[in-house]
DNA sequence: TCAACGCTTAGCTTATTGCCTAAATGTCAT
DNA sequence: ATGACATTTAGGCAATAAGCTAAGCGTTGA
């Protein structure tokens, strides 16, 4: 938990995740979207690795990375409903998602 | 949404907002919870502060902190909606929660 | 085999954060 | 007025984070 927040408090880790919202992309891919070096970027992917909030595969020469979307909706709402009682029907929604985690209605 | 994801990424500020939860308490009270200086925590509300996430009030010689209950639900409601489309059954509930804030079902 | 490519690791510099103590500000009660 | 209390501001120090360049490692294809 402390290692998600860490990660989410990046602006540049933040906009990877939105990248990645949709489909999984190469480091580069993930570095040409950046003004920023490609060493940079590693570090930052990394960081949400270490979190969690990613997953990396290495096919060839290239290293994908992907969401692992559960990580960061579950982490999130749980502090959520930790803090602020009242959002507590969301917890019904998480269940939901927990089962069903693919899918959009 | 930079600074409340800088503001939640410091596990001492997020424990302040748990403490918060339920009620509002003033800033001795709240430091008295910590085993850090009374300066260090009244600088980690600031920082809460800054982000919208608590609101703070002077009555008579104590200064009393309480929650923004919507700040938190929404910025990170929003964004995990951003990043993960798998979630986004939890909008309906979050706009909900928008009207009615201060029930629980 | 070797050169080019993709990515990560290492090492460095600079900026920020987090904590502390001491001092200032404002409020209450005597 | 004055002393005690609640909190914040100021200033300083150490640890951490973020960026860079250069170098290393594995993979591809000539």
């Amino acid at each position: 938990m402390q290692r998600v927040f860490e990660a989410l408090s990046s602006s540049v880790r933040r906009k990877i995740l939105a990248y990645l919202a949709n489909t999984e992309l190469s480091a580069g891919d993930i570095a040409s979207r950046f003004a920023m070096s490609k060493p940079s970027i590693s570090q930052h992917l990394s960081v949400l690795e270490t979190a969690g909030l990613v997953v990396s595969e290495k096919r060839g020469q290239f290293v994908f990375y992907r969401l692992v979307p559960e990580s960061l909706a579950n982490t999130l709402n749980g502090f959520v409903q930790e803090v602020c009682p009242v959002s507590r029907p969301l917890k019904r929604e998480s269940a939901a998602l927990a089962t069903k985690i693919d899918g959009e209605p």
